[in-house]
DNA sequence: TGGTTTTCCTAAAACGGTTTAGTAAGTTTG
DNA sequence: CAAACTTACTAAACCGTTTTAGGAAAACCA
């Protein structure tokens, strides 16, 4: 049923050789090593023949590399992730690695699980976007000498190599937009969180409005309460508090979503008269009616920085070899009807 | 710098004991082996107080088990897929199981490859998306007694796993909905591909249409131009030539993107005035104006069928113990405002 | 000629576990 | 009291590689 798989060993056997000098040859040693040049092609053309599939297992445990990538998200099925993913995968495998997708939640215990995990399983590399208090698992991975390459946010003081975007300059930008268009009273979306991603987006928002010598209106959803049911509650409340409002800024895109979601349900006109910028674009963004402005963040760049980052490390007996870098993108405000001038 | 890791021997070094007995308590077969209370419980302690993990590397060589299991989809950035991928790496993680996601993009030679690739990284189980070719690779793995479960489409005449929706009675269901509701020139646009879940769409389509006395009206995208611009350029066709339609029914997600911004950008009205629907939902179907009628795949229950059928044969010597099931599920019609009758 | 290199190849250890096949005591049994 | 179990533990093989440390023969050198 089951036919033996082909091993070094039933090579050497069957070709009456050594292992060794099989493994040599296999590994491109031939020359290196002094296999004759007959032996060597004899060993590579059985090989091919009976094709031989070298057991990665065993070639992990033997040399403590695994050639597999750990891609930990928040969540794999948030569209900005999973787009990533795709992206990184096709990266990855080029170079001969695999990746692991895991999702943390953003949930420390669930982080550090995973990681603790991944590492007895030798994994070579991480790629993290870290939940908030994990900055200690993060420093201890680094002093283990595992590469790790934090993404979509970093920790202060924490020496680590990480792709972010200008989270600030982007919201800056995307505020000073509405105002531009005449909006005056810019509510802006988001969540209590404490994680520089999420801070650094107020700043830009915040800035911009000062500024303009406008005024800051913000709501602040308890991230635990993110779920849908709850926070459209804190929408509903928001919007009536604030109820001058001429236009709205989602500052992720689940907030959007659910954002959206209140108004079509309470008030439809609403999405058409508020100005609504987003965080984060949608290709469904673009054939709304009316089309929703937002920050588009570049997958294709963030993958290749952190991909530039991670396999110089894989190569690396001592990580502390590659200097730690923090890679800044700029997002692109893609501009559309729903933050166009409504007066 | 790098704290060397605790192993099995080093615990028995420092006990003074066999690693086979560390082992033996370790694995929970204290009791079957004779291994007295009192050590037992020396050796718990201790591998606690240490910190002991296993390494799974080493695990898997010897028992030829690597708890990961592949996810192998079209594309793990449609969300559907990524969707599905969320539910399931919970249940396998929550069963001790790392899941492996890859895209082969219905390409059957990238899939030989990922398949080929992961049977020598010894993953206990499969679970497939399969591209249109590659019915005798899934026959290798079941005959190789790897673990195999197919989703969303299946081979005629292959004994093998599989948990797909019941296609044909969704766009059966979904068809005469629309002609319920007045409309009398249904275009279906779909794929030219021969793979069960499109043909089975299709069928459902026709027979809904000629059931009603109505003429079908189809474009069949050749499968290798549904990039988007390529894409456009046969729907524009296909709605001139066509020309009085008065409803169209997307046979997949992403050309439910590509025929909506078609038409937002030649003419937006069509939007409203055309009955819509579309095969696969997406969260922001709810939000849109007019809100869009959607067929809704179950992700939880496929997510739950497909655990449950791989689960089981992961823990046989010989798959062939567990009868082979096919699991055919409903598909659920979200009825919204874009298949109301316009009339 | 004898010593040194070079060429060609291999035995065996190692990676970190699991598992088979024991052994040496103590305990029952007939 | 000897035979037969039971209990408590372990040595060693094994999974499939890589790699270190050599060995024997051939080639080179002085």
């Amino acid at each position: 049923m089951k036919k033996k798989t082909v091993s070094i060993k039933t090579i050497a056997a069957n070709l009456n050789i050594s292992v060794t000098t099989v493994s040599f040859v296999l590994n491109g040693k031939a020359k290196e090593k002094h296999i004759s040049k007959e032996l060597t092609q004899k060993v590579l053309d059985y090989a091919k023949a009976v094709n031989y599939k070298p057991n990665q297992i065993a070639q992990s445990l033997r040399t403590g590399k695994s050639k597999i990538l750990v891609f930990m998200v928040e969540d794999i099925s948030n569209s900005f992730f999973s787009k990533l993913a795709r992206i990184i995968e096709d990266i990855a495998y080029d170079k001969g690695y695999k990746v692991i997708f895991c999702s943390n939640e953003n949930d420390d215990e669930k982080s550090i699980d995973l990681i603790s995990l991944f590492k007895n399983r030798q994994v070579d590399g991480f790629i993290i976007v870290p939940s908030p208090g994990i900055k200690s698992t993060i420093e201890e991975l680094i002093e283990e000498n595992i590469p790790v390459v934090l993404l979509d946010r970093y920790f202060a003081g924490l020496d680590c190599n990480s792709v972010v975007i200008d989270n600030e300059e982007a919201t800056f930008n995307a505020t000073t937009h509405l105002i531009q268009n005449q909006f005056k009273n810019i509510g802006f979306i988001t969540t209590d969180s404490d994680q520089t991603q999420m801070k650094d987006r107020l700043l830009g928002y915040e800035k911009a409005i000062i500024n303009n010598g406008l005024k800051p209106q913000i709501l602040k959803i308890p991230y635990n309460e993110t779920s849908d049911g709850k926070a459209k509650t804190f929408i509903k409340n928001f919007m009536v508090e604030a109820k001058d409002l001429d236009a709205v800024f989602f500052a992720t895109n689940y907030l959007t979503q659910t954002g959206l979601e209140f108004f079509k349900e309470t008030d439809p006109q609403l999405i058409q008269d508020l100005g609504i910028i987003t965080f984060d674009d949608n290709e469904l963004f673009k054939i709304y009616s009316p089309t929703i402005t937002a920050v588009s963040q570049p997958l294709v760049e963030i993958s290749n920085e952190l991909m530039k980052l991670l396999l110089p490390l894989l190569k690396r007996k001592d990580i502390k070899e590659e200097p730690t870098k923090n890679i800044l993108l700029q997002a692109e405000l893609k501009i559309r009807e729903s933050s166009g001038s409504k007066v």
